[in-house]
DNA sequence: CGCGGAGACCTTTTT
DNA sequence: GGTCTCCGCG
């Protein structure tokens, strides 16, 4: 008896999706067309058809995403074993036919999941350490000093951040790295051979560390899975249903794992637009959805056209962004909402002037009853809404900004948690090398003396209990060091540990050096709080690696505008959106011109637009103001090819805060006179003027 | 060899 | 604004 009225609730595409699902399919799904409804609603058809939820695997983009459709197929269904929590039971992992909580999540962290059971099987122990991307660049900075490619002595070399880039891309995308350093910068080609043996010094270092990169857990998966039949098997004839959402983002090495996983029962459902692609620095491979029918010939495709999101003059211009692109399908989406307002397009003299317009026009939203939580602020990359933020927080909106600094990724937070990952795995080079820099006396020096005389040790309970170590001028500080070590060794939970740390050195450390204490103090708290929920350190760490933004407060859902990066915004759907720095210089990005990449940087502007339910502002400055240069830009290119009169447009220049003005017809040659106070044109010279920074040009 | 101050330089996007 | 390097002092 099912308990779910599907025809009442879904709409005939989206039904046939659910009820026909079973072998390979493609769901090929346009914005706002209720793709992830659609992928829950097949969970939980799933499972009222007695599918036990341990037989199916959901693979998503982001670990929140996963846990939210895993919330409302409980909703949904009240299946006796569906279980919405996303974490692992230690005691019951990698235990055949028994059920674990894997059914859920990022290719990352199943991975991870499946690794801490297998480890054995690719030549590492099951306490190996995960490696943030933070993690990998030091590691990679050691190691391109250790080749002589040290590129702050030697500027051809790459920096630390664009080796990994490229090396990552390189393994993500099965591609030599001599082929992807040819097709980045020609200007490497001739130190290939170097940086190859910089890639061979990274591995032999997180092998020494018995460290594992993002990267890693994916390729160590994909080899587990391809070397070892039985783990193959087990894994394939365990997971009936595999189903995996944002197609169209993933990489070879993704498509491969989820073909082997779905090798015995053959049920994997796809679903992705290739409109929305925005992750191709990442390797993210378009061919993987294109060519899914050829890669699977029995494969059923569905379409999912009619857009239940957005008003019909959002989509229409979001239809005229896309028509932009050459290589894309044509497909235009169909409104089924009813007419509302034309996007408006707002122009502003300077980046804080701009950000004055969007609190502005944030206030008059409210006041015409649109709920704090269903506005949006959308820009391409995080350092963009930096003077909005601090527009925000001068006239006291609350926001909730997603994207850049994470919690996890806090200075005081990785202090801390290195800690507890030396604890987990002595070996961990990167931990140990922020934590000993913690202490009176011991420098990069030191630290690497310590670390060797560590190496003797196979756990840290035997390296503190030694006597032996010498640490020159850092003695002192290596005896602080080894206390709190052995405090945190009489511990058993994470949080007590996370505790023991504080409360033993690192509060009066914090006291001494930051002016911002009293909040670090209250993060590691929360870093406490948060550590009580997982039972197991390793489990507790792979959660703290893997995790993207943990938002550390527990009311998240209290009345904030969120500011977030057009990736980060991707599934998620607002009322009013705001997508701003839509400036020539910064939207598109200039780096992804110079790669080519102008079509990723449309989609990206595409996916931005169709976040908007009934009001959509596209804003740009007219000057960046920033370190000092005033020279006048353009508006991005994104917004001069679209026709005008899909749009409404404000100008706004100098010191004319108040004149709003509608332009019908509006000339793309006639130039954008900029005024200042006075009524005289800006040069378009760049002004030096160093205190110029966070200080608006109209009050210099 | 650690450390603090001064100044140069840089900032895409994410698991 | 943050991060990193350089340099002189103890």
């Amino acid at each position: 008896m099912n308990k779910i009225d599907y025809q009442k609730e879904l709409n005939p595409e989206q039904l046939d999706v659910v009820l026909h699902g079973d072998g390979p399919c493609l769901v090929l799904a346009g914005a706002g067309s209720g793709k992830t409804r659609t992928v829950t609603y097949r969970v939980a058809y799933l499972l009222e058809q007695g599918i036990k939820p341990e037989e199916i695997l959901l693979l998503t983009f982001t670990n929140k995403a996963a846990k939210e459709m895993l919330t409302r197929v409980k909703d949904l269904t009240n299946h006796p074993n569906s279980n919405s929590n996303p974490d692992p039971s230690p005691a019951r992992r990698g235990v055949p036919g028994v059920r674990t909580d894997v059914i859920g999540g990022t290719f990352h962290s199943v991975a991870s999941r499946v690794l801490r059971s297998y480890a054995s099987l690719v030549g590492r122990t099951n306490s190996f350490t995960i490696l943030d991307e933070d993690d990998s660049k030091s590691l990679i900075k050691l190691c391109l000093k250790d080749a002589g490619a040290d590129s702050s002595r030697d500027k051809r070399f790459p920096s630390p951040s664009s080796f990994q880039n490229t090396y990552s891309y390189s393994r993500n995308a099965t591609t030599g790295l001599r082929e992807v350093l040819e097709r980045r910068s020609p200007a490497l080609v001739m130190m290939s051979q170097i940086l190859e043996r910089v890639a061979e010094l990274y591995e032999t270092r997180k092998r020494d560390a018995n460290a594992v990169d993002f990267d890693d857990l994916l390729l160590m998966f994909l080899e587990l899975l391809q070397k070892h039949e039985v783990v193959r098997n087990n894994l394939a004839t365990r997971f009936k249903y595999v189903l995996v959402d944002e197609f169209q983002d993933t990489n070879l090495i993704q498509a491969k794992i989820v073909h082997l996983l779905s090798s015995v029962h053959h049920n994997l459902l796809v679903v992705g637009d290739d409109a929305q692609s925005i992750y191709s620095f990442r390797a993210a491979e378009i061919k993987n959805i294109l060519d899914f029918p050829k890669t699977y010939s029995d494969a059923k495709v569905f379409r999912l056209t009619a857009n239940y999101r957005s008003s019909p003059e959002i989509l229409s211009l979001a239809n005229h962004i896309i028509k932009n692109n050459q290589g894309q399908f044509d497909k235009s989406l169909q409104a089924i909402k009813k007419s509302g307002s034309l996007p408006k397009i707002i122009s502003s003299a300077s980046t804080l002037e701009e950000a004055r317009r969007i609190v502005d026009e944030i206030t008059h939203l409210k006041v015409a009853g649109v709920p704090t939580k269903e506005i949006a602020v959308l820009f391409r990359a995080a350092f963009h809404a930096q003077p909005l933020e601090y527009e925000l927080m001068k006239r006291n909106v609350p926001y909730e900004f997603r994207g850049g600094m994470r919690f996890f990724e806090r200075a005081h937070i990785k202090d801390v948690s290195s800690h507890l990952r030396v604890l987990a795995n002595i070996k961990d080079e990167a931990a140990w090398l922020r934590v000993l820099g913690l202490y009176q006396g011991i420098g990069s020096m030191t630290a690497g003396k310590i670390l060797e005389q560590l190496r003797q040790f196979e756990t840290l309970a035997e390296a503190v209990a030694s006597e032996n170590i010498t640490a020159g001028r850092g003695a002192s500080g290596w005896e602080i060091c080894r206390g709190i070590l052995k405090h945190m060794l009489a511990s058993p939970q994470p949080s007590d540990m996370i505790r023991a740390v504080v409360s033993q050195g690192y509060k009066d450390y914090l006291e001494a050096e930051q002016p911002d204490f009293r909040d670090r103090l209250d993060d590691l708290e929360q870093f406490a709080v948060f550590a009580e929920t997982v039972p197991n350190l390793h489990t507790f760490l792979d959660n703290v690696t893997l995790a993207e933004n943990y938002s550390g407060n527990k009311n998240d859902h209290s009345e904030k505008i969120v500011l977030s990066t057009i990736h980060q915004a991707k599934g998620l759907e607002w009322d009013a959106v705001f997508v701003i720095g839509l400036r020539d210089g910064a939207f598109p990005n200039p780096r992804a011109l110079i790669e080519g990449a102008i079509e990723e940087e449309r989609r990206l502007f595409y996916v931005a637009a169709t976040r908007a339910r009934d009001r959509l502002y596209l804003t740009y400055p007219l000057t960046d103001g920033r370190s000092g240069d005033y020279s006048i830009s353009e508006p991005s290119m994104f917004l001069s090819e679209l026709p005008k009169k899909i749009m409404a447009e404000e100008r706004h220049g100098f010191g004319l805060k108040q004149r709003n003005e509608k332009i019908e017809n509006w000339d793309e040659d006639e130039p954008v006179i900029v005024l200042n106070k006075m009524g005289e044109k800006i040069p378009s010279a760049p002004v030096k003027k160093k205190f110029g920074f966070l200080r608006d040009i109209d009050e210099l």
